[in-house]
DNA sequence: GCAAATTAATGATTTATTCAAG
DNA sequence: CTTGAATAAATCATTAATTTGC
């Protein structure tokens, strides 16, 4: 609402070629942040005052930006490139499908964290993989099978009574601990639980002190930000 | 790319009470994998040979697992539980809140992984907050803001012509690199571009080896399986 | 036989929904 | 009712197949 007040006008030179930044204060008390805004009254409206020092522009960071097109010469950042040779996203092997197949039919869904590290560990025996690639695989897999499955019930929708036979995803106990299911999920987007009770479990600390600030740890997506070296 | 070669067998130990699952072949010649399916024709039909031995079982692990009812001994797995005092979800301070919402109206929408280590970084000094907290709050604040406004124009449609004045979101570039927009992004889901083709860009080795196997490090969800120490 | 041009798959993201804690 | 968390659906954008012209 309110907020009147400007942002820093960064300067649109977009970032690429180190735009002197200048991101604020930084050297001195870098990082004011106005420890204790009392109350930071009515929601937003956040009046410009509050909020603080801070400079965003510390965060920001484009990172990757545009380069749609033009931006020629681009440096090439070369040397990075390292492995990496052709692709910019995973290409899975014959065994890394088949182990994925697998762990699918025999009813895995969504693996955790866990689950991830383990199965992106063993498939990495067989070619390059990150842990998020395991994770989209489910994911894609799963909503592929499920479209496909529609378009089939719709179209086939009177052939093949029953007696598929073929795949009966065994469905084991990872889906989510359901005590149901079993049949293929199927149905008009059925929903089964989703939090897992996990009440437990590590989770501790993370006060997001200085050290180890694995914070970062599991979290979503981004690539760009691969925090490399 | 072929490869081939056999999966360690690992323990079967875990599981639960291993059921019998002979999930196909296993035993002898461990992976087969049929390297090269020439075509593996029509679709699916996973015909369950393939895949190879390498035991699920080793993977699966119903973690958390069903737990909903019956299932009696868990196992507990516990002592994970660790600290994890009061609460479950993030519950930011006044602090947080105010900081993160200028950083949105600064034009931040989806920060990638480097800017939210910072953000978190920065929060963090004002109370408990893991990253994924801060990337969930720009999901859900941009979600909300956008079905607000859309609420807006279709309720008040004709009141308040233009000129809101009020917050005109800034929107910088850390969006995406877009050239347009500026407009408080609304109409009919329209989605600018996305992919920001940062071809260099670190994202060098990750050959998934043994060592630092960062795999994990900015991957999906999931809590559960904060891996903690 | 190949390499450019198309098309089919599918990896990676973003947006929309849903759930549930407070 | 607000909103943190999570999942599903919708999209994009590459990459591999496949086709086509020479």
């Amino acid at each position: 609402m309110g907020s009147s007040m400007k942002v820093h006008q960064f300067a649109r030179g977009l970032w690429e070629h180190e735009p002197s930044l200048t991101l604020g204060c930084c050297k001195t008390s870098s990082l004011l942040l106005r420890p204790l805004a009392p109350k930071l009254p009515n929601t937003e409206s956040v009046t410009a005052t509050a909020t603080a020092a801070f400079d965003l522009k510390s965060f920001i960071r484009p990172d990757s930006g545009p380069r749609k097109l033009g931006s020629s010469d681009q440096k090439m950042e070369a040397t990075q490139v390292e492995t990496h040779p052709g692709g910019t996203r995973w290409n899975p092997t014959q065994e890394q499908i088949g182990i994925l197949e697998m762990l699918y039919r025999s009813g895995m869904r969504t693996p955790n964290a866990q689950q991830i590290e383990q199965i992106t560990a063993q498939l990495g025996k067989y070619g390059k993989i990150e842990g998020k690639n395991v994770f989209y695989w489910f994911q894609n897999h799963k909503a592929r099978e499920r479209q496909k499955q529609k378009r089939n019930s719709i179209l086939g929708l009177n052939s093949c009574p029953r007696t598929s036979a073929a795949t009966t995803t065994i469905t084991l106990d990872h889906t989510r601990g359901q005590g149901e299911r079993s049949v293929v999920e199927e149905g008009p987007y059925k929903r089964k639980c989703r939090t897992w009770t996990f009440e437990g479990l590590g989770e501790d600390k993370r006060y997001c002190s200085e050290e180890g600030d694995k914070t970062l740890e599991l979290f979503p997506l981004h690539p760009e930000g691969k925090m490399k070296g």
